[in-house]
Formats: structure tokens, sequence, C-alpha cells
DNA sequence: GTCCAAGCGGACGATCGCGTCCACTTAAGA
DNA sequence: TCTTAAGTGGACGCGATCGTCCGCTTGGAC
């Protein structure tokens, strides 16, 4: 209480720095969302109305501002797993979690890519809190199975696949997220034990001309070509 | 018949300059596969022995060089696709269409960037092949369906989905392609009309952890950091 | 109001990829 | 063998991005 409440000679955090650094993240959102995560660093400098040293000293690297700006997307993905726990449907709970981490992939323009690249890291902190993650996800999983709803040959390493595939979908796609929400319906009906024929999402409007790539790779945003 | 083994004035080639070009497309489907169709002109030069005016010339264009890298995986898809329509079977043809198009992309790293960067292109004469792609495709889908083997809301653009997806999937992991072939088998099953349990390729050791993408984005290779 | 260190911004040198230009080499017809 | 134009290679200029350095500004304690 009083640590928290004291200012001591190691709290003092100046204002304004606080307040740069809360323009640097939402600026680095925008910029990511439109850009990729690949965009230069000056630029989301520029979009925050601060230097370039400034973004560097609270960010040193393009992956801490990556993570930060991310962060709170982490949390909530974090409470969907803990939520689908607690959810005394265990399907009902593996569903929603997959459609939940989903659709934060879909809002978030450059959360996907950011969430695939948190998960190298291997920060103590960071791996513990994985470590956890991938042991709650292993539970849910198998309650799911127990109760005769998940499939038995589902394998916990297959919701990275899922993740990964969705992930470059939206990414690739400045789509209203019909072709998610059809990928994400998809699979999981396959995974559903007794894989009933329930309805899918409109088809998409997509053809493979559509896709919005040129030369880049598909995960680049080419709004600077357009 | 004259016209192909009479050497004119038009044709001549240089014997050197057609082996250049033949070193440089070999080249490039390496150096591709390893750094991905952003690797540097210079990287595929480089490796190819010509010096980057030689690359130029027979490519002048990166899209032109990814193009021809591919051309012969290009084939292979619109093959793939005439033979699936002349299938007796159209399930079979249509599984066995999906299969080897995924197949290919699996195979030939850097192949599926190029594959999507195909398309968008509008030459009158890759324009008329494509439509005729589509046609085809949508024929191949009807029939299915009528032989009731096909969900009936499958939908053609549902393709472009499955390959967009599998595509980021096979070129974010060096994988020896378990998570491919698990993602298609996953796919292929709730695209069939009765949705039957059928066994899956084994389960992929991949952990989130395991993804090889730091910063970067996930279409990226990152050999270059390891 | 005064002071000073935390904080700031932008200039700067370094690095990298691109695509062109030009002087040299060589295949191949006569 | 001679000729010549097609073919070649690498140096070069350009532009983008990176990350640091340094002199100026300003919050906030006293």
């Amino acid at each position: 209480m009083a640590e928290s409440s004291r200012i001591t000679a190691r709290n003092r955090v100046r204002a304004d720095a606080r307040r740069n650094r809360e323009r640097v993240l939402v600026a680095a959102r925008v910029v990511f969302a439109e850009h990729g995560i690949d965009a230069p660093m000056a630029t989301v400098a520029r979009r925050a109305g601060v230097g370039v040293a400034t973004l560097y000293r609270h960010f040193p690297t393009r992956d801490a501002l990556v993570r930060g700006a991310f962060a709170q997307q982490m949390e909530t993905c974090a409470r969907a797993l803990t939520e689908a726990l607690a959810a005394p449907d265990p399907w009902q709970g593996f569903q929603q979690l997959v459609e939940t981490v989903c659709a934060l992939q879909r809002e978030e323009r450059g959360f996907p890519a950011a969430f695939l690249a948190a998960f190298p890291e291997s920060t103590s902190e960071h791996a513990q809190a994985r470590q956890r993650a991938e042991r709650d996800f292993t539970t849910l999983v198998r309650r799911a199975q127990a109760a005769g709803a998940l499939r038995a040959d589902f394998h916990p390493s297959d919701l990275a696949v899922v993740l990964l595939a969705h992930c470059a979908l939206v990414t690739a796609l400045p789509d209203d997220g019909a072709a998610s929400r059809r990928l994400v319906a998809y699979l999981l009906q396959s995974f559903r034990a007794d894989s009933a024929n329930r309805p899918l999402p409109p088809p998409t409007a997509l053809t493979l001309r559509s896709f919005p790539i040129a030369t880049d790779s598909p995960q680049r945003r080419r709004s600077s070509s357009a």
C-alpha cells in the first residue's frame, strides 16, 4: 500500500514520460495494423508525435514494442483460457476459447503476428506463463474428450496449427472476417466427435485473384503500393 | 516445323545466355526456399554464379523471376486440376486435387508465396488461364456435390481459404510437413458430406514455442538469424 | 523562483538492397 | 581467322531504415 502510493526516489517517473510511453503504444497499434509489424520504427515515432530516441528509450527493440503494444490482447487470451477451463461444459469452453482467440486475431490487425512472435520468448516470467497456458489447455482438451464432445485424436498441438493458419489468413486479407469465420467453423466442425453437419457462416466472395498479394509475402500489408 | 528448327535472326540465343538463364532459375528456387521470395536479388545472382546485371536482363523484375522459377510447379497444379476433372469419382478427384496442390506447396519451399503471388496478375494470357481454372474447379465442386460426397454448402471460394491458410503454415514452419498434413486432413474431413471420422495423420510435435518466428512476420524464414 | 537530472528530438553515420551503366568478353556466322 | 553484336560482371549512385549520440527542454522538488 504505502509502497504504491508513496513517491520514492526510484518511483519518480516524469508525467510527460509516462504520457509519451502511452502515446507510443497507441501509435504502434495503429501503425502495425496498417503496415504490419515490420513497419519502420520512425513511422511509429512520427505517428506518436515523439522523436525516435524517445521511442527507443521506452522500447529498446522492436520486439519490446510489439510486446508492449499487444500486452492487453495477450491478457485477454489468457483470461479466455481461464474462463474456458471454468465453463461447466468443456466443449463449450473449448469452442469459446478458439473463437475468442481467433476473433481477437481478426479484430486487432497486427496482433496475429505479434501473438506468434510472443511465444518463442524465453523470459523466465513468460516461459512460466506459457507453460501454464499449455498445461491448462491440455486439461481442457482432456475434459472435452472425456465428455465425448471432442474427437479422441485431437492433439493439443493442433491448436498451434489452427492459430498459425488462421493468423496468416487474417493478416493477408483486408477482409471483413468472412474467410476467418469460415475457416474456424470448418475446423471446429471437424474437431467435434460427432462431426455433425452444422450450418456454416456464408461463403466468402473471395477468388484466388482477390488476394492483395503481389511480390510481397502474404504477411505483408501492401498499403504502401496501393 | 521449319520455324522451330531453323536458326533465324530472331531466334539466335547464345548458348551461354541460355545456360545462365537456367542457372539463375535453379539458384532462385534454392534461395527462395531458404530465405523466402523477399531474398535479395544479389543473393540469387551470387548463388547462380552470375552478375546482377545478367540476372536483371533475364528477369527485369523480381516478379518475373518468381514466376519463372515456379512455372513448372504452376504447370503441375494446372495438370492436377485437369486430372481431377477427368477422375471417375468426383470426390476422389477433389480430394486428390487439394492434396496434390498442398503437397506441392509443402515440398517446394518458397512456392506457396509464389503461387499466391501469381494470381493477382492480369496478363490476358494469365487471366484466361485463371478463369479457366476457376470454371473447371467449380465444375468439379458441383459434380462432387451432386454425387453426395461433398457437402452442399461448400463454396468454390473455400479453396482459396484453404490454400492461403495452408500456404502460411508451410512457409512459417521448417517442418517435415506434419502440421500441413494435419490441417489438410482436418479440412478434407469437414468437407465430406458425411463427415465420417477417419483416422488423421499423427499429431505434430509442435508447441506454440516451436514457431521459428521472432520479430519477423511469420512468412519470413529466419535462417539468417539462426 | 531556482535548479538539475530525467527526458526529449532530430541529426547523423552505418548498413543494406535496388537497379543501371559501361567497359570488357565471347559465341558464332562469314 | 576475323568481325561484331549479344552477353557479361561489377562498380556505382540512390534511397530506406537502423540505432546512437549529443545538445536542448522541462517537470517537479525545494
